[in-house]
DNA sequence: ACTCTCGCAACTAACGTTGTTACAAGACGA
DNA sequence: TCGTCTTGTAACAACGTTAGTTGCGAGAGT
């Protein structure tokens, strides 16, 4: 239901998938484990084996694994894997009337631009191995 | 439709208003002005009013005015008059049984909140009368 | 063959947003 | 006082997005 659960899944399988970097996993599991439903899972999982992130294989022993060495997979590899943007710009639909419209419009958008860089940047300097808990 | 329609409803009046500040307007006037509803008008603009911006009187020649000189009225002003998180962070709603999912989202968040806190420094840099058409 | 798995399309349900109508309450002028 | 203008608010429809669900075809392995 909320906005960025594509997000939390995602980051929770992967993590998952760290601990245990060969075992192939099923959607089935991982829905299981992550209270969701499989299809679900091969919606999110999907975009990041787009991304390189994951491999997926069909059939008998089939399944999910990680493509890359989890050290090498910080979360702004998610992030944009999902190409979500979490900071919404409206992108203009209509050429505006109004100048002054227009004007603001590029001003906030300008911010909204650089702060998302600032945002992947700073994602970009944790691997998802390094997130541990407790 | 979009996210931040509100955002760009908002600035754009405020705008339009900074340019004459002692001319009252109906929320009908604007929502012509801005090609929508006077309902729509009165709702954005009475988070404005109670954030402090904006003051507004019933009855006849009442409307809308500014409440303070625009050259006061920062980008940042707005935005958290709306209060509207652009920076979407699920606040977490279950505890969480994982541990690794907990620190995930700990992790996550606490980027965003950081994000969202250079957004609005930035947006404070800007007021309302500094921005120009062409 | 049989079974397991992904991939994908289609549908439902829930939610948020915008736009719209309707009406009460307050303020002002005639 | 009465009429009119305006805000404030509730209620509703329309729409888009998301998560969840079902169904089924296509590969892969045994
Ligand atoms: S259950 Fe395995 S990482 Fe959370
Ligand atoms: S129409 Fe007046 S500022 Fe855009």
């Amino acid at each position: 239901m909320k906005r960025n659960s594509r997000l939390s899944l995602a980051l929770h399988t992967l993590r998952h998938m760290a601990g245990n970097p060969d075992r192939v996993q099923t959607s089935a599991d991982i829905a299981d484990h992550a209270g969701t439903n499989p299809v679900v899972v091969r919606r999110v999982l999907g975009r990041l084996r787009e991304a390189g992130l994951l491999t997926s294989e069909k059939g008998h022993a089939g399944g999910w694994k990680l493509a890359r060495a989890p050290e090498s997979i910080t979360l702004a590899d998610v992030y944009l894997a999902l190409d979500e943007s979490l900071i919404a710009t409206a992108p203009q639909e209509q050429p505006p009337a109004c100048s002054i419209e227009h004007a603001l419009h590029r001003r906030v958008s300008g911010v909204m631009k650089e702060i998302e860089e600032s945002l992947i940047e700073r994602l970009r300097e944790t691997t998802i191995s390094e997130v541990r808990g407790e």
